[in-house]
DNA sequence: GCGAATCGCTTGCGTTTGCAAGCAGTTTGC
DNA sequence: GCAAACTGCTTGCAAACGCAAGCGATTCGC
């Protein structure tokens, strides 16, 4: 009926629905923040200078420049991020994350890791995990992997 | 920094997010179609008498039973979904697929199939392709595997 | 250098979605 | 057998998002 590679990119997508899902809830519960925010949050902290130009967060995100700019804006207002135009190119606006803003992430990444732990469960030896997470690294390549 | 079951659930995320982005583009371009829409199709076809209530739809695809009926709307008056009340409990109004709406989907899931063929390229062993199977249904557990 | 093309960002508008309220049908408790 | 609680669905409203248009800033072609 259906062939491996179709079974599994849908599992691919249903694992990561339900723990998006899971994960939305929690969050917005706990942090006040969405899993977009987190994610933006995130690529900050983990860029040169904890800064990045809208297009690049845009492209790394898979959403449209605009949603960046609209997410910037109240999150500029809570002291998560700041805006940084660049010496040489006036037209590059950098968000920035502040300490607050790393602090805020500091404590979200912890729930996402605790939720991570409760996915890869016990049942999981040691060489899975690291086999799964040589497999996943082979399906984003090389420059998708940023994050982890 | 992060721990393994961090970055595993980060690359998962990543992986899904890259695929579906991809999907949502070709899906839009060659089939007029988004991809939670064929994720609607798929459920109904793999159910019993291609039907679904609203709500069980909702738990499935992880929205909310408004977007289900929002969906189902324009849906209806393509012909691809069918409303069916049930007899028995007249509350229960089942989205059921049509001919047409099936044969809808047989065309995309080939577009689906064959990203997914991208996606776990040719340098994947048979027995890589059967553990990270094995690996995926171990994350989403019994109950959610409906479609694979 | 200078006009044209390009780039990065923002804004207007339409679409999609979730939440809460409301409605009709069903089940429960007594 | 009836009122209360519950369930499934729909609708009003607001938030999130993409697309296209528009604006300044930069680069390219000559």
């Amino acid at each position: 009926m259906t062939d491996q590679h179709t079974t599994n990119a849908l599992r691919l997508l249903q694992a990561a629905d339900d723990f998006r899902a899971g994960l939305a809830g929690e969050f917005a519960a706990v942090h006040g923040i969405s899993v977009n925010e987190f994610m933006m949050m995130l690529h900050l902290e983990r860029s040169a200078a904890n800064r990045l130009s809208r297009v690049d967060l845009a492209k790394r995100m898979h959403v449209s420049a605009s949603t960046i700019t609209r997410m910037a804006a109240p999150m500029e207002k809570l002291g998560l991020v700041d805006r940084e135009v660049d010496g040489r190119d006036a037209r590059l606006v950098y968000v920035v994350a502040t300490d607050a803003g790393r602090k805020k992430l500091t404590e979200t990444l912890a729930t996402f890791s605790k939720r991570a732990g409760y996915l890869f469960n016990d049942r999981w030896e040691d060489e899975e995990i690291v086999q799964f997470a040589a497999m996943l690294r082979r399906l984003i390549g090389g420059t998708g992997d940023i994050l982890a």
